[in-house]
DNA sequence: CCTACCGATCGGTAGG
DNA sequence: CCTACCGATCGGTAGG
């Protein structure tokens, strides 16, 4: 009777926590997916290793079997998150078509990602700031291939003539990435809006402006 | 020789951190200065009350003749860092011109104050997630009344005619804070542009879009 | 992957 | 406003 207490125990703390024998361990894969999850709830300096050793069913000192360092686990979701952005954008930033149908194909591309990784995408964006060293100068080199993208689309609309001439091609650049930034902040897949609803939208405003017609650019011209 | 050391030293000390007699004491609202500062540059989680103790010259206890907590001195530096864009946006919101004037104005008057409050907007616009319970309900509230000056705006520029009619209303508004909140972010007081090139800039790419003449409104009317 | 634990630091308080 | 300290929690490790 104790002894068939016991066994009952055992299995049911193997199946809960343990390696599970013939099934998979706890991968860096589950590890980085919770840790994902609550950085972008709760950000990374409030999140301890005991809150992820909890969500993978694991106890802490047992996470570092699979991560070198809590920063390490950081730098990984930041890095990889630009990386899905710079993957899905380049394709359709590098084609051959104007400078509006390329901004706004941008655009989607960059909602697409935002709403299929939301967490991540938090993580990647805002919360690149906790990481220090090599990992920080890794990370600020990929946000500038990032930002090159937009700033090359922009910089060809102008000159051939598709744009008009912003006082500042920079400072127009900045504009747009952050508008698009904002939206992968409070975009909800779930909501009424569809991405492409959403891209259109967001491409009307940043190449139409909300002016009716020709009112504010014949005060201006 | 000793006692004259001693006196020396007790002097040092007391214009070092004491209370010193006929002199004011280190206020709150030193405190929240410091505070802001260091919630700017480390953000919230990260900072310790001995870090904010350190920089006003107490110890950490002492702290707490000041103010009662850690949270409540961020609830303190977000609220009146929103109340600080209320009041200077709402009047010139509010004014009878056309909504185009009006939002740009809106939009001046926002980079004014971030220019001049950068660190406090840092953490009033990003750090009022760490806020809880009836905290977090009075900040939600301001931010609502923040977002409801540009709805406004936006709302009576399409009724009136003066802006094209949105794909979604709540989208454009979204769309227009999320750029400026970026602005707020990255817009740099030293730099070689001003507040009004900036907003000017901002107004345009919000107003006109970044088209040359009519080509894009064409394509889609 | 667990047990058992490390030194450091956290926000905050009692008593003067 | 300081002295002296509280219990709790932090990221991380040695040994099995």
């Amino acid at each position: 009777m104790a002894a068939h207490d016991r066994a009952g125990a055992d299995v049911a703390r193997t199946s809960r926590r343990g390696p599970t024998p013939g099934s998979d361990a706890v991968s860096v894969d589950v590890i980085k997916q919770e840790a994902t999850r609550l950085f972008a709830e709760r950000t990374y300096p409030a999140v301890g290793i005991r809150d992820i050793a909890e969500a993978v069913g694991l106890l802490p000192g047992s996470l570092y079997v699979h991560i070198r360092s809590k920063d390490e686990l950081l730098f990984l979701i930041v890095r990889d998150g630009i990386q899905l952005f710079l993957d899905a954008i380049e394709p359709v930033a590098h084609v051959a078509a104007p400078a509006g149908v390329r901004l706004q194909n941008a655009m989607g591309a960059y909602l697409a990602v935002a709403a299929e990784h939301q967490q991540q995408t938090r993580v990647a964006f805002h919360q690149w700031t906790y990481l220090q060293g090599d990992q920080r100068a890794v990370v600020v080199e990929l946000r500038q291939s990032y930002e090159k993208l937009f700033a090359d689309i922009v910089a060809e609309g102008v000159d051939s003539g598709d744009f008009r001439r912003p006082r500042s091609r920079r400072l127009a650049v900045l504009t747009i990435v952050g508008a698009l930034n904002a939206a992968g902040d409070w975009f909800d897949p779930s909501g009424s809006m569809s991405v492409d609803d959403v891209a259109a939208d967001l491409a009307d405003t940043a190449l139409r402006g909300l002016c009716e017609g020709t009112a504010y650019a014949q005060a201006d011209s």
